[in-house]
DNA sequence: GTGGTCTAGACCACG
DNA sequence: GTGGTCTAGACCACA
């Protein structure tokens, strides 16, 4: 699993991290059962902090994305294929950060129908992982 | 214009205060034009420091979503209607936020479908102003 | 004298007003004796509050750049004609503007011979108001 | 990085930090990936509140001259030596507070020569910075 | 009336 | 350690 963090930017890296994660999982890099980078491994190919890695786990293992074992450590636990029943509260959170995004783009000038390619075409890179 | 803010909530008060404005303008319940209520007074309604609603509509104003007089406060300056070009950094970046919070919606096992069907729900939310 | 103000601008009415003035006076298109238009006649071709003008024209005042009387209203006092010995403090302070304007042209990468270009094109625009 | 500032002028404090620290770029005292002193020391150097030297570093992250990272503070992002393309709306912008500048220069009785003069000098005590 | 500036101090997030 | 957020209140500038 590659992932790639920018230093300079102002999204906390530990936030970074977990979104690579999200992002690999989404696209099929890896699948239930997939083993993630120990953190020392990861903290150590970024040259971040320990404790930064350990944090952005400790989030994906709350939002129920990854399992962490002391012996095995952090493992993928769900994925697209998944087929549990989605949390309504998950859903009503997304909405909500959902719509501001599309407002966003609404008042920046971005029409409807390119907004909707945008999506089409993210979830397509998406979609491969489903295939698989 | 009628906002809504969540002090509990773990998003910066005036970051919400600025997301309410966006969605408000992308609903066309606010146009080009139209006056904001003054930084004081909407401090005084939400019970929180004028600061703080400085703040967001100096993120507004940075935005070029609002202009800011020393006579008049702040009126909204862009909205769906006004044909400028959209500048492709915002789009690059936009698209990016975009890729995770559709990768979060993935994992978590919402179908692609159902996906860009919020996307229109919401859309269509703002079409409404569009029409107007 | 046609003097244009932009009411959107963060730079203050009154500011604008005397910019102008003194630019119209430095183009040669206002001379030593000649009159500026009446406050209220300026207020009300710009739409702007009364006091405004006057406090622009009380700034121009005190830089010894015009003369007011009661009777015949506002008149050019200064030029670049006038062949007086240039204020010791005037220079200074404005050298020190000078140099904040030049650096950050220099940190934004605009070239040294670059910036004598400008700064000789604004003075012919001044020049030709020399010769006449 | 030394600055001086005038607690008494009536330019604002944050203003004249923001000015000081161009100028320090301009000269090429500091340079990109240089350190800042961090907003809570300077503050403390200054005899003033944290508040208003963060507000010239935000001034400072928004010209893109520094970055701000939440762990290193901030460092200089933009100098002479970058060798990116100038931006036109600066470059317009800037001319026009400079006709401002030469137009009151021309007023008081300062000659085109010796304004060209000053300039040239000022432009000097960055070029040091090149040469290095 | 409006927004802008500055101060002072508390608390949190990040690394 | 760093910066970010929020509060509270004072005073000034602008129109």
């Amino acid at each position: 699993m590659y992932l790639t963090l920018d230093l300079q930017s102002d999204v906390p890296i530990y936030q970074q991290i977990r979104d690579r994660v999200v992002e690999q999982i989404a696209m099929g890099e890896a699948r239930r059962g997939d083993p993630l980078p120990s953190t020392r491994q990861l903290a150590a190919d970024f040259g971040v902090n320990f404790h930064t890695v350990n944090k952005a786990y400790d989030l994906l293992r709350q939002e129920g994305i990854i399992r962490i074992n002391r012996k095995s450590g952090a493992v993928v636990h769900k994925d697209q294929h998944l087929g549990h029943p989605v949390d309504d509260a998950f859903v009503r959170a997304w909405r909500d950060r959902l719509r501001v995004l599309l407002a966003e783009a609404t008042v920046q000038g971005v029409h409807h129908q390119d907004v909707l390619v945008h999506c089409a075409e993210l979830l397509g890179t998406f979609k491969a992982g489903e295939d698989t």
